[in-house]
DNA sequence: ATGCTAAATGAAAATCATTTTCATTTAGCT
DNA sequence: AGCTAAATGAAAATGATTTTCATTTAGCAT
């Protein structure tokens, strides 16, 4: 289950957080997205909603977020942090580099991998990060397209 | 193969780029470190050898070996990039999460989850990243000790 | 409904990593 | 030894993120 209005309400005051204006607004940034936003693009378009929430409300809000799993991390490329909603539990990501899109998938089945690499390093594993790059269905179209009429 | 300063030295005139003190004491640094290392710690290093090194000689040192091939970027936790020796060709680290210890490893073989997931979603993947975390057998025995002891 | 209080917010300043600028130095060629 | 483009160092600029602190507000208690 992807999160929603009724899920952040129930996981806020589960958590003894209060429900604001601006963490609705934070929220309905990321869910409204396809893609991840760093908190600057966050900021962008929680202003159309309320001009008057600051950067620095971002940035915890997105933190907290993240800690209450409602939205999880993407690495890769850029140098700024950046986020997109979680899906429930432990998943990878597939994030589309020209549009930053970003898919998810959560059978990575790393396990026989990681009994390998334990075994040959005396390595205890605890976790792992895994995320393709590539280019999106999508992307992939317009390419072709714009191939077709040769600009 | 693991470079070396010789491998610098070919590598450098290779590509047209001059050998430096300089060059030589970041390769230095980053070789006699078996964990990677972030530019402020590779500074730190490379200062015992030569005190009038600047900080930015090594940001722009630090870029320069990964562009060759010669160092690699470790992703992960930290705030700030860190950088670790290349082994030759594709390949992932594991990083101990106590220590900072970078150990190799090459066959990742995620080509049937990658062609799986290509079908399901539309992508076309070029690249992945793969990280594992740990406790490396160093730090693992070192808490059997301390956990005998009872400090 | 009203008041209370801890939590949340916003603005400004502080911090930290990284990059740019530019004057000076130097490696590697001639 | 001299030349020149490349490399360096110091300082300043940039950009992201965090901290501080005074003000506001959500959610509970009345």
């Amino acid at each position: 289950m992807r999160p929603t209005e009724k899920k952040l309400v129930a996981t806020l005051s589960q958590n003894g957080y209060k429900l604001t204006a601006q963490r609705r607004s934070v929220l309905g940034a990321i869910v409204s997205s396809r893609e991840h936003l760093t908190p600057a693009a966050v900021h962008e378009r929680v202003k159309q909603d309320n001009p008057r929430v600051g950067l620095v409300t971002v940035y915890r809000t997105l933190e907290l977020f993240s800690e209450l799993g409602l939205i999880c991390r993407v690495h890769g490329e850029g140098k700024s942090q950046s986020y997109t909603l979680a899906p429930t539990g432990h998943h990878h990501h597939m994030i589309c580099s020209e549009c930053g899109a970003v898919a998810d998938f959560t059978d990575c089945d790393l396990s026989d991998l990681e009994e390998r690499l334990s075994q040959e390093t005396g390595f205890e594993i605890e976790g792992h990060m895994l995320e393709f790059y590539g280019h999106c269905g999508n992307c992939r179209s317009q390419v072709a397209i714009s191939d077709g009429i040769l600009i």
